[in-house]
DNA sequence: ACTTCCATTTTGTCGGACAATCCGACCAAA
DNA sequence: TTTGGTCGGATTGTCCGACAAAATGGAAGT
């Protein structure tokens, strides 16, 4: 059944650059927070031109392993962010044309676990952060949609870090990013939505409080119910393909 | 509490180009598989360099937007793959210093449930694909380490495609990624790893064949929890940091 | 219809150039 | 000692032009 050749593959230039300095970065011998040699040093050292060290970095830097710090020059190595990880993942489910429902079902598979998870290693502060979210939302009733949303989003990515388990904090971010454009339209369009968030987040707070995860899970899976039940108010089909920010700008 | 100034950014060119071109995929101006003007024709648009233009489709290129046909120049359209977007993430996980036990935390978490909705939505032609991964293992008992975590870390992906949820899909694949290097030690170490493997894709299977959404979610935690007590019997430590493949080697 | 061959296009890489701006150091004033 | 100003060098972002290798498209031949 095996072939006597592999397709070989020849690699381009900017392609092996990329690759030589994410192992490097990978197999940790340049940590994050380190500086990169400047691009002329670079090239030196690969003895190639300038331009293809570029290239590279721009490979780099859309991976999220290496950033420049705001205002600066420099490339500094960096740990994909949470966020920039997702930002890939999202892309991919919105080009894979997912729909609603799916983002729900996954949601609700994941996230009543998260919740319980959170419920035993939260730490004080992250309770903290969660508390004062949730109080954006639930004080001030007739904040714009867009802001609502983004606390929304929030408390669940909040809770991602608090559930102590990157890679399920990982995983479960990019679906409530893909609410955001869908969920906006919601809560605009059904008026009660805002008070149910909001009160489904008072009451797992109170549970993530007492520790208490069987009661972190139920409050979830019935947060989660709403958004469904919401979407079916608002008129929103379920199997309508999500969206990205982006691509309704 | 909000400051009277957010920090300005401005975009680069090639961060503009690249994110207009993102718009016109991800809304669909632009559909899988056409092709890409070519990077001149892009530079005359956007008024820029060939250079910046290149950039940025490095950058695409990067995030699985585009790609080129093997053997070919001209750069397409692309959905990003599961894997591509997998690697993305499992980068992201092992710099994060992910342990081997949160991995496994949420293996245990999504699995089980993926393989009940298999159960339920699994195609003729997905099952059949993964018989025949589940025999390429079993078939040959003295198969290097190497295979055969190729065809365990198979198995989940096929699983993970029968699923019917692109979300949950692209949530767990990352996960088994990351078993590769560690996985392949164990099965080393461990004599009965092997038949222990194989036998509870067997059963897996059954259930899969059966539509008995309720047995393929009891075999596979008693799968995932295999794994644990494999690792455990290795000798590996379970809050050991994971590695890629790429950085071992 | 199927190959074969050639001219054209396109990409990968190179060299060099220049303005903008970031960095660090040095110095002056409060 | 801290604050603010100035200055030169280093680094990046962008541009231009060039060329070999490879892919593409089409014409020509069978």
């Amino acid at each position: 059944m095996r072939e006597l050749f592999a397709p070989l593959r020849t690699e381009t230039a900017y392609q092996q650059v990329c690759e030589l300095i994410e192992e490097k970065i990978l197999g940790r011998a340049l940590h994050p927070g380190d500086a990169l040699p400047t691009e002329t040093e670079l090239a030196r050292q690969f003895a190639v031109n300038r331009s293809t060290v570029r290239e590279a970095l721009r490979a780099l830097e859309s991976r999220g392993l290496v950033t420049r710090a705001p205002g600066s020059k420099r490339l500094r190595v960096a740990r994909p962010a949470a966020a920039a990880v997702a930002d890939g993942v999202s892309r991919a489910l919105v080009l894979h044309q997912i729909t609603f429902l799916q983002v729900w079902e996954a949601m609700m598979l994941l996230e009543p676990e998260l919740a319980a998870l959170a419920a035993r290693r939260r730490s004080a502060t992250q309770l903290a952060a969660l508390e004062q979210t949730a109080l954006a939302l639930a004080d001030e009733p007739a904040l714009p949609a867009e802001e609502a949303v983004e606390h929304t989003v929030r408390f669940f990515s909040l809770l991602g870090e608090a559930c102590g388990n990157h890679a399920l904090e990982i995983a479960a971010e990019p679906l409530t990013r893909l609410l955001r454009p869908t969920l906006s339209r919601m809560i605009d369009e059904v008026p009660q939505a805002r008070q149910r968030i909001a009160g489904a987040q008072r009451r797992l707070l109170a549970a993530l409080g007492r520790r208490d995860a069987v009661q972190a899970r139920e409050w979830m899976i019935k947060h989660i119910r709403d958004f469904r039940r919401g979407y079916e108010l608002a008129g929103i089909a379920l199997d309508a393909r999500v969206e990205t920010a982006a691509a309704s700008r």
